[in-house]
DNA sequence: CCTTTCCGCTACGCATCCGTAGCGTTATGC
DNA sequence: GCATAACGCTACGGATGCGTAGCGGAAAGG
């Protein structure tokens, strides 16, 4: 989408994608109607109609506009790489609506190739930065040589998203350098 | 609900509740409408709701009618108790329908605090055979005393659910053999 | 057998959402 | 200033799903 310079454009759609934002969190995929998002950020129904050519385009066009794929930290240590990037994923799981889209996008994308596209190239995105870490970390003789990033990708993330829906335990800061700690010591340097 | 003794009551739930999990798959929640039910599933819309409240209490059923804890392998040892498992989960989410009916349900259980509930019953029956397995592996001395049966249960359904979401990669018994003996390293007997 | 219970069918009224048309109004950008 | 582009509003027709009513037929089960 053209990045727009008329104001009125750049209000409307601004409003609209942080509607459908809210509303998915709420009401879910299915839940986002163009309707529902007309009502509640005050832009007309035809409005949306001439920017977005429909729900599924809206929804994805909201989806989209959350990514936004975490900094390399490189702080000096493998370890202090990996607990900046897990405790900011934790962060974003357990305090903010992230969580609830992650899910709904998940899900949708079982559904929708153009969602599952778009979920695939956001995790795309944190792969390569776990793959620099790791890679650094390799370099550095903190992991031992042909370690997987993918592997470790899974076992940092897997278990945060894991514990957040299903345990209902809480996946704070402290249990993210205790998970980080744990993985480490699955590779011996 | 009743185990009912009429046939025709059974006849008539079992299609109906399968049809549903089918479209549950197919469609999701939202698209699982009592509707569509009737029509795929060949019986009437008023028989069905002389059977369920409405589309919710129909859903809930069908999650719930799914549910088939795994049971414990007790093979002997520790890594072969795991292995047993956690193969056991891979082929569940990557060939059958489980995978995409357990995104769903997580994502429904964001709004609707009934199927938030039976979701954390289902886990809590896969976590109390992990305790189990974890308890018998440190009485063998397998594992160090006071390992977190928690934490071995995120290390190992996690990456398992993000693998098979995110990068696509395949989620086999080669990859479950990896995970665990990956896992079992990080606890130093 | 014969009563009870369950089921299928048709036909509703109601609500929600879709996507579009047309027209006036207002904010922009030149 | 002035033409243009964007927006709001009302009003549609169509589709889909909800949940209910009432009836007749058929299958259980005693």
């Amino acid at each position: 989408m053209t990045p727009a310079t008329d104001p009125r454009i750049r209000r409307t759609r601004a409003a609209v994608l942080g509607t459908a934002l809210g509303l998915l969190v709420e009401r879910g995929v299915a839940g986002t109607t163009v309707e529902a998002v007309a009502e509640r950020s005050g832009v007309a129904k035809t409005t949306i109609y001439r920017h977005w050519d429909g729900q599924a385009a809206l929804v994805l066009d909201a989806f989209a506009s959350v990514r936004r794929p975490p900094e390399d930290p490189d702080t000096g240590t493998l370890r202090g790489d990996l607990v900046a990037l897990v405790t900011g994923l934790a962060d974003a799981v357990s305090r903010g609506p992230a969580a609830a889209l992650w899910f709904a996008l998940v899900d949708a994308a079982e559904r929708d190739p153009r969602l599952a596209d778009l979920h695939h190239r956001e995790a795309e995105a944190r792969h390569a930065i776990i793959r620099r870490v790791v890679e650094r970390g390799v370099g550095r003789a903190e992991l031992p040589r042909g370690t997987d990033p993918a592997e470790v990708l899974d076992l940092l993330a897997g278990p945060i998203f894991y514990r957040r829906t299903t345990s209902g335990a809480p996946v704070d800061r402290r249990y993210a350098e205790r998970l980080v700690d744990r993985v480490l010591r699955a590779y011996p340097a």
